[in-house]
RNA sequence: CGCGGGGUAGAGCAGUUGGUAGCUCGUCAGGCCCAUAACCUGGAGGUCAUGCGGUUCAAGUCCCAUCCCCGCAA
């Protein structure tokens, strides 16, 4: 079987899905179904949005399913037939009925080098963790989640410039350039798998509300990675005087101690500076409750008398 | 009609009990200096979101409507 007589569908929902959908289609594969999750009320306006996948699906005249829940709802995929299905970060448990429909199985771009980082969240754990390197994984899908063998992996560099929007960006061009590479030999059956060594298991849950707020007992580079991994959305913060301050970008200075945790001990031309624990971090970008997200030296000029003041 | 903050020079803000606008940064010109992102001098730049709306002798400042931006919630 090949990309152009194989029967394939593709789940997947937000932007880094539809960017590699959209590859694969233009470079000739067959796909006859896209699923996605439900079109979401987006915004305070909650104008109800079509997804990033569904937005390409039609640009193509490809037929696009929303089921509300995939595992209850999935006969209909039983008439298209496919050979095969390919995920990304669709972001429903597949369930097991479904698994069983395509005669070649279904396959899972996932977001890291696996066993590193199973679940939802695999790319913002790697900056989280200040990562150097990455990558995507092409997999079997099993009931357990990204538990599967492993068939071929893309590498992908994490530099310090990097944030959760660059490198989610990275990631999908890895995962288009690992799909065009890996498919073809998985269609003619020449693709052995490998199994995952359980011992180095580690997992990547999605980050919840809470933990967006930033920790002032963390060291300076956990805060670093933290700040990376939520920007730009939702964006890391602290509060000063009861107003959440975002931090959308920042920077390690040194590992010098020159106030109390949490203060501001430098805000002029040269930069904002925040005391953490164990060394400086340069607040570069910004954003204060009610206003744009700004740089630091807008922020001073708006703020002269941040100097001194203690975030928490 | 979910809750709240806000729309004032290119940027970020201030503007007190209403009397036709100011600060910081940037920018332009000149100066100082070995030099500078530092410093000094001077200049340009705003119909204060919109409605030629309402109140008033007088509105950025009070009231009304609309549009837009942002935080939260979803």
């Amino acid at each position: 079987m090949d990309k152009k007589t194989s029967r394939i569908i593709f789940m997947g929902t937000p932007e880094i899905s539809s960017r590699v959908l959209e590859g694969l289609i233009l470079d000739g594969y067959n796909i006859v179904a896209v699923i996605a999750q439900p079109d979401r009320p987006v915004g305070r306006k909650k104008i109800l949005t079509p997804v990033p996948t569904k937005v390409v699906a039609e640009k193509y005249n490809i037929p696009v399913y929303q089921p509300i829940k995939i595992r209850k709802e999935f006969e209909f995929v039983y008439e298209l037939k496919p050979d095969l299905i390919l995920t990304l970060a669709y972001g429903q448990i597949v369930p097991q009925g479904l698994l069983d429909i395509p005669t070649l199985g279904c396959i899972n771009l996932h977001g890291s080098l696996l066993p590193k980082y199973r679940g939802a969240a695999p790319i913002q754990y790697a900056l989280l963790n200040n990562d150097k390197v990455t990558g995507m994984t092409l997999m079997k899908m099993v009931k357990e989640m990204d538990a599967g063998e492993m068939y071929m992996t893309e590498e992908v560099t994490i530099d310090e410039e990097d944030n959760s929007t660059s490198l989610f960006i990275k990631m999908g061009d890895a995962a288009l350039r690992l799909a065009l590479k890996a498919l073809p030999l998985y269609l003619e059956g020449k693709l052995p798998g490998t199994p995952q060594d359980e011992s180095l298991v580690t997992f990547a849950p999605s980050i919840k509300p809470e933990e967006e707020k930033i920790d002032l007992n963390k060291t300076k580079e956990e805060i670093f990675g933290q700040i990376r991994a939520l920007s730009d959305v939702p964006g890391a913060y602290l509060y000063l005087d009861n107003l959440k301050i975002k931090i959308y970008k920042a920077r390690i200075v040194s590992d010098e101690i020159v106030g109390e945790v949490g203060e501001i001990i430098k805000a002029d031309k040269g930069g904002l500076y925040l005391q953490a624990n164990n060394g400086l971090l340069a607040l570069l970008d910004l954003q204060k409750e009610g206003k744009n997200r700004m740089d630091y030296k807008s922020f001073i000029n708006g703020n002269q008398n941040i100097l001194g003041q203690k975030l928490k």
